[in-house]
DNA sequence: GAGCTTTTTTAGGCGAATCTAAAAAAAAAT
DNA sequence: ATTTTTTTTTAGATTCGCCTAAAAAAGCTC
């Protein structure tokens, strides 16, 4: 029930990739994993042998229920972690990421349990991805990109899906925060940008580049 | 400027050695690291080659002051990370060593500097250990064991020399902890076990085994 | 469906950290 | 000063995670 920190970054890489396509192919993992495709052939029968995946050459690769489990472990710990060094230590968002990469692999399942109490059992990381609890259940959180929101109607932003320094430091030029109350007043056709105000405040203009990593909640009417 | 886990942990243990014995062989270091003479002297070659020790063949082993230096920094994340676990976390002093021992490698200096500020700066650990600062200044903490305290002195218990969930168990029976006023009352040559106060309380009487391993502050006169 | 391209696997090797068994050096005993 | 014992090092393997180069399979294109 102990697994390298190797290949508990194979089991999470490949839980990430099946949220894009059901089936993850060895090149695909190369590029998540910086490493080479003969490599991950390597390492995906290793983890097939115990069990953590289905492989078979040539047909990419599923995580097994007991993949998947782990998988939930390990970003349980890595989103705990990550909003502990956000709340507690005054981290900034684009600085926890590495961080958390590697405290996700300390072993002890009871400072895992102990930490989310710790912190209140927190339900989103600083990013606004949901952490699994102790029993590895995703809450449900609804969110749809900015993109997709109707002129006029305000909506907060829940999650963003990219962590680069860049974009945060381009969110912060505009005060833009997890959050933050959002509303667009306007879109141009000629390059899909928006403008949108912030809390309120006054309009400003956003590529559709950064709206589409951002992700807020408004009601549905049904 | 970065060390795979297993060679923190070489420096770490020659530092706990050479407080004992200034040349450490490397026997005392393969049984230290519940491994075998031939390992060590391998890593002893490599850790020779990074400047960390000093080294000759059939010489025995002692840090260099980068080894040194470097034998400090995983101590202080150690012991704030026991620390954290005990004070936020609330864990036993028995539970968080081992923990610590996978804590005590995570690189970000970022976040052991930003931890200490969140702990409060604390001097020493859980049990009674000193905390090097950042600069890698080890407080001085005058202590002596309980053993050598002259009859009807008070003192205060800083800090235990052993963290076997069984001597704590048995601490805990007496109602002993760090921050006790201890007082020996009585001496028994037969066995050389002693009777104590505790916080002023009945007194109990303790093996010399037990003595041997709690360290007191008393003043000195002089 | 034959041929070209892309993806994936295999073959062979390397560095890190470990091991066992054997040799060599140092230390202790006689 | 030998001999014996203990300590330490060397030699040779193994496992893990990775690599490059080459072969094989799958997927496309005409
Ligand atoms: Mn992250
Ligand atoms: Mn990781
Ligand atoms: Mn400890
Ligand atoms: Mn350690």
């Amino acid at each position: 029930m102990k697994y390298s920190t190797s290949k508990e970054n194979y089991i999470k890489a490949i839980y990430h990739l099946e949220q894009e396509d059901p089936v993850v192919s060895t090149n695909a993992l190369a590029r998540q994993l910086a490493t080479k495709p003969a490599s991950v052939t390597d390492m995906l029968k290793k983890l097939h042998e115990q069990q953590l995946i289905h492989y078979e050459p040539y047909k990419g690769v599923q995580l097994t229920d007991s993949g998947n489990k782990l998988a939930l472990q390990i970003i349980r710990k890595h989103r705990l972690w990550e909003f502990f060094l956000v709340e507690k230590l005054g981290f900034g968002w684009e600085e926890v990421h590495e961080i958390a990469e590697e405290l996700e692999h300390i072993s002890s399942k009871k400072l895992i349990d102990r930490l989310d109490d710790f912190l209140g059992k927190p339900k989103t990381d600083p990013h606004g991805d949901p952490i699994p609890d102790a029993a590895g259940i995703v809450p449900k959180i609804e969110k749809r990109c900015l993109l997709d929101l109707p002129v006029g109607i305000a909506a907060d932003l829940i999650s963003v899906s990219n962590q680069s320094a860049d974009m945060l430091d381009l969110l912060r030029h505009h005060q833009i925060e997890i959050g933050s109350r959002l509303k667009i007043t306007n879109r141009f056709r000629f390059d899909r940008s928006i403008q949108i105000t912030v809390q309120g405040g006054p309009p400003v203009t956003i590529s559709e580049q950064l709206g589409a990593h951002l992700y807020v909640a408004w009601a549905t009417e049904d």
